[in-house]
DNA sequence: AAAAAGACTTGGAAAAATTTTT
DNA sequence: AAAAATTTTTCCAAGTCTTTTT
């Protein structure tokens, strides 16, 4: 039977039985042999074993940017000063004086080294580490072996955060069994913790779904391994998610109605909450909950938007009321759209920011929990982030219904799909740094299709000839030519669209990525549902991990799906 | 009721694996 | 067979929202 349809759970118990290894720990600092030194000052200096570990990070990142910002630098330096022995910290005091050269170069020598490896050698470490992966990579669940999503623990190293962040370079410590907390059911066999080591503690809570956690020292917060997306527990969780957004559909006109309604409110507070909910709503920004400052990088969401984020334009472009929002979003992703608004919205916005400095709260009435309280009375189960999942789904949708032709063959169709799916990347801003190798693909690409062109027109002159020679012939030799020249050149128009779509595709798709929308945002049934009604294979839209992700959908999901 | 802690989803970059080209 | 290009997987940070504590 379906695992999606087994027996529920009382509420807000996730597992009746859970067992596994525990995670598997990232292996112990080696250390450097004798004839790669690190040098202070010019001299060779023999280093402690943990001053040394510590340096190797350092060392393994001396060719990425990272090591040029001085707040890294910085960072670095007062962690690793931490760790060192008196002796040490009375002689390296500067980072400048320091050289990890030698070091770097003996981490990219490995790297090569590893690479060129045989390809018995190389399969034996692949061997390995399936060994490993069989051993601690997967759980029992209520009596269905699950793979876990990360079961091993985050190795030490030097925080990299993204963006300008305030933390980047401090050190991350290794994870020992004493800091982790294991998950599991009381009847089942208890990991053992590595030898000589003892857990933090061992508990038996089956209203949470992780195996096992531990508090990292940048942040002070806590991690967990949990299951891969391929699980059951993982994909209800998700099914879920879509259902809501689908009952959102439902009323999402009269909460529209409402919130157009409140921007006329005599109530400050209810007005600010309406035209954020309107700007979650039709440019799907995220809720945007309030951050500790300092402690990460400036970003900010909806609710936390400042005065120094939008610029108002009464007329710009031919436009009326139109909103310039700037700001850097999650992962310091920067956010730059220019919106035409309606006018009680261009009105409201002058209103929140009069006698405001820029760096001043724009919804200063405003929290995620006040707006997530008011979603709760509208429907049961609404937060802000569910529009970005309904919107995110329903532009799919109807962008797949526009855009695709029956038409077309299965890459037309396909393009269609990229297309759809790209539309929902650009809502959601989805972006990613053009890829490196991005020029020169391209290039080889336009070289390709003009080789193909090339082709495509000796093929119309052979044609012709063929075509003359039956003209005089007029014998059956001739004809069968003349239908070997027209097959031939058919071929060749075919191949050369399929790569003016390649070429299309991937210029429209330089700065965009795909994957959050289409992992997180997109209720597979209307992708699978389009693939069934216009005959394209599954396989064509989601890889292999994908369908397990998606399992659940790919189960129940006819051609006739609408979201 | 506000703040802090906890649990879980979402995010792009980088590394690794695979496929294609030379 | 090597190298280059492309796709997939891993990594772990950074959000959202819920629950617990103060």
């Amino acid at each position: 039977c379906p695992r999606w349809e087994e027996e529920k759970m009382a509420d807000g118990v996730k597992w009746k039985q859970l067992e596994h290894r525990g995670p598997y720990f990232a292996p112990l600092y080696e250390p450097l042999p004798d004839d790669v030194q690190f040098y202070y000052d010019g001299k060779p200096l023999k280093l402690s074993l943990a001053t040394e570990e510590i340096a190797t990070f350092y060392a393994k990142m001396l060719d990425h940017e990272y090591t040029t910002k001085e707040i890294f630098q910085n960072n670095f330096f007062n962690d690793w000063r931490k760790e060192m022995t008196p002796q040490e910290q009375k002689i390296i005091k500067h980072l400048d004086k320091c050289d990890f050269r030698e070091i770097h170069k003996y981490f990219v020598d490995k790297n090569e080294a590893r690479k060129a490896l045989s390809k018995e050698e190389k399969q034996k470490l692949k061997e390995e580490a399936d060994k490993i992966q069989e051993e601690y990579g997967y759980c029992i669940l209520d009596g269905h072996r699950e793979k876990i999503g990360n079961f091993k623990t985050e190795p030490p190293g030097l925080f990299r955060g993204r963006g300008d962040h305030p933390k980047m370079g401090m050190l991350k410590k290794r994870i020992m069994p004493e800091d982790v907390v294991i998950n599991c059911s009381k009847d089942s066999k208890i990991p053992e913790p590595p030898a000589g080591h003892k857990w933090k503690e061992v508990r038996f809570d089956n209203t949470v779904t992780w195996l096992a956690s531990w508090t990292e020292n940048i942040q002070n917060s806590l991690k967990y391994i949990m299951l891969n997306p391929s699980s059951k527990l993982k994909g209800e969780k998700d099914w879920q998610k879509y259902e809501v957004a689908r009952k959102l559909k439902d009323v999402v006109h009269k909460i529209r109605a409402q919130y157009q309604a409140d921007w006329k409110s005599k109530e400050m507070k209810k007005r600010q909450r309406a035209v954020a909910l309107y700007f979650i709503d039709k440019l799907a920004l995220r809720a945007g909950n309030e951050k500790e400052e300092g402690e990460t990088a400036d970003t900010v969401g909806c609710c936390s938007l400042r005065v120094e984020h939008i610029k108002l334009h009464p007329k710009l472009d031919g436009q009326e009321h139109v909103v310039e929002f700037d700001f850097l979003g999650k992962d310091s992703i920067r956010y730059y759209n220019k919106v035409s608004v309606e006018k009680p919205v261009f009105k409201n916005l002058q209103l929140f920011m009069k006698n405001k400095d820029p760096g001043d709260d724009l919804f200063d009435r405003l929290t995620t929990v006040i707006l997530n309280k008011h979603l709760q009375n509208l429907m049961n189960g609404l937060t802000a982030k569910v529009f970005r999942t309904y919107n995110a789904s329903i532009t799919l949708q109807e962008q797949l219904k526009a855009l695709t032709n029956p038409e077309d063959n299965v890459a037309g169709k396909l393009l269609s799909y990229n297309r759809a799916n790209r539309a929902v990347a650009i809502l959601c801003n989805h972006q990613r740094s053009t890829p490196k190798t991005f020029e020169k693909s391209m290039q080889n690409l336009q070289s390709k299709i003009d080789a193909k062109k090339q082709q495509l027109e000796k093929a119309q002159q052979e044609l012709k000839k063929a075509e003359d020679e039956f003209e005089d012939a007029k014998d059956a030799k001739a004809e069968a030519n003349v239908q070997k020249k027209k097959k031939l050149l058919e071929r060749l128009k075919e191949q050369l669209a399929k790569l003016n779509v390649q070429a299309t595709d991937k210029e429209e798709n330089k700065q965009i990525a795909l994957g959050t929308s289409k992992l997180n945002y997109l209720d597979p049934r209307i992708s699978i549902a389009w693939c069934k009604k216009f005959g394209v294979p599954i396989e064509k839209i989601y890889n292999k991990t994908q369908r397990e992700k998606f399992a659940w959908a790919i189960d129940m999901t006819d051609e006739d799906f609408e979201f």
